[in-house]
DNA sequence: AGGAGAATCATGGAAAAAGGGGATGGATAA
DNA sequence: TTATCCATCCCCTTTTTCCATGATTCTCCT
């Protein structure tokens, strides 16, 4: 019996590229791809594969987003995510929405059918840069509460603490407090750094 | 006479895609690929294609700087730049260095075919996408001196004023004009949105 | 020779952030 | 029921950034 494969990436390249890597694998039947969020899921309201290739970086909704759509009506499908970049964060939430399994676009024909079959069997996969990644971030995770997000956002967007504060019907003093454990957890001693380290995070955009 | 292209990108898959979109054209020939630049270099000094399609994000060494190297020892060899995204300031900088062309990565065959005879004509070619994004950057573009990137990186990684005049052995007040000056090119008001914008038009890292 | 831009420095004042304390109510979880 | 975490608030001091305005070299380009 042979495993449904279906992809949903924004880049021609790569689609033809992962034709190309799996039209030789008997055991694989590719059943299409689609090139947005939408036509994927209108494509799975027919026809389910057992495999789904998602790149995490769709031009219409976040791959993460669409992850855990499809994984909350159609469990039975798993989902490998794809993405060029070994990002932090995005193999963190890709596997929280339910994916079973991440690789990179530098793998090679072999990594990609050892992702597949591994995932079609209902185990995870991930490949070696991304365990390592993960690694990574599980061994210094920056847990922010809710307050201290959307404090961090306002900080990005320039304003001041009074600014902040008046905008979230706080005191300044209070926005003054979050501000400084934002600077804690992150480990980092001022503004600069920590906008940057949150954006590199991609914990702001 | 057909056209030789030679490819260098460190994705498999954007490899496989790319050899399986050019494959069936019968006045190009595939001379091989490169998954870095050094061996993409070793391999130039054997055989010179007339086309090298190249990724801007190589692992070790910058598509800009691969460019500008290859442009100067041979600069009979036409570069189209290849990217995932749209990024304002490498398809600048991808031209500046000697590229001839910039196609996304979510091209088309057709349109590569075309990116590709027309590079290889002399001319220029930039994908429609590219094309709109680079009119953007034109518009308006923001240069900075020297100087002002070296200040630039230092407050990004944390330096205060004080400690950016040390290490430049300049004095504080030269570096707060700098910084002045950094804030009213970015158009923005503060250290946080300064590097907020920077890390985002990749101008650091 | 003139002009533009880059880099350097200055003065002085206002605003904001960083760093150090400590305190309180409320929710939640062990 | 403690213990922890969260969000809220306060005080004080020092450091740093932001703003306005102006000036002097130097080099590069025309």
């Amino acid at each position: 019996m042979s495993i449904k494969v279906f992809i949903v990436d924004d880049h021609y390249m790569v689609i033809e590229g992962i034709r190309s890597l799996l039209n030789n694998e008997r055991n694989l039947e590719w059943t299409g791809h689609a090139m947005n969020a939408e036509s994927c899921l209108a494509f799975l309201r027919n026809s389910l594969p057992d495999v789904l290739l998602m790149d995490v970086n769709l031009p219409d909704r976040s791959g993460i987003e669409l992850c855990k759509e499809v994984k909350g009506k159609y469990p039975s499908v798993f989902i490998i995510g794809l993405s060029t970049f070994n990002q932090q964060s995005f193999i963190q939430k890709m596997m929280d929405n339910g994916a079973s399994g991440y690789v990179l676009k530098n793998a090679t024909q072999d990594e990609l059918m050892e992702a597949i079959i591994t995932v079609a069997n209902g185990k995870t996969y991930l490949s070696f840069e991304a365990g390592k990644t993960l690694q990574k971030v599980k061994a210094s995770p920056i847990v922010l509460t809710g307050r201290e997000k959307e404090v961090l956002e306002l900080i990005a967007d320039g304003l001041t603490n009074n600014e902040i504060a008046s905008k979230l019907f706080i005191g300044t003093t209070t926005v003054d407090t979050h501000r400084k454990n934002l600077l804690t957890k992150f480990d980092v001693k001022n503004t600069a750094t920590l906008i940057r380290a949150a954006v590199q995070m991609q914990i702001i955009d």
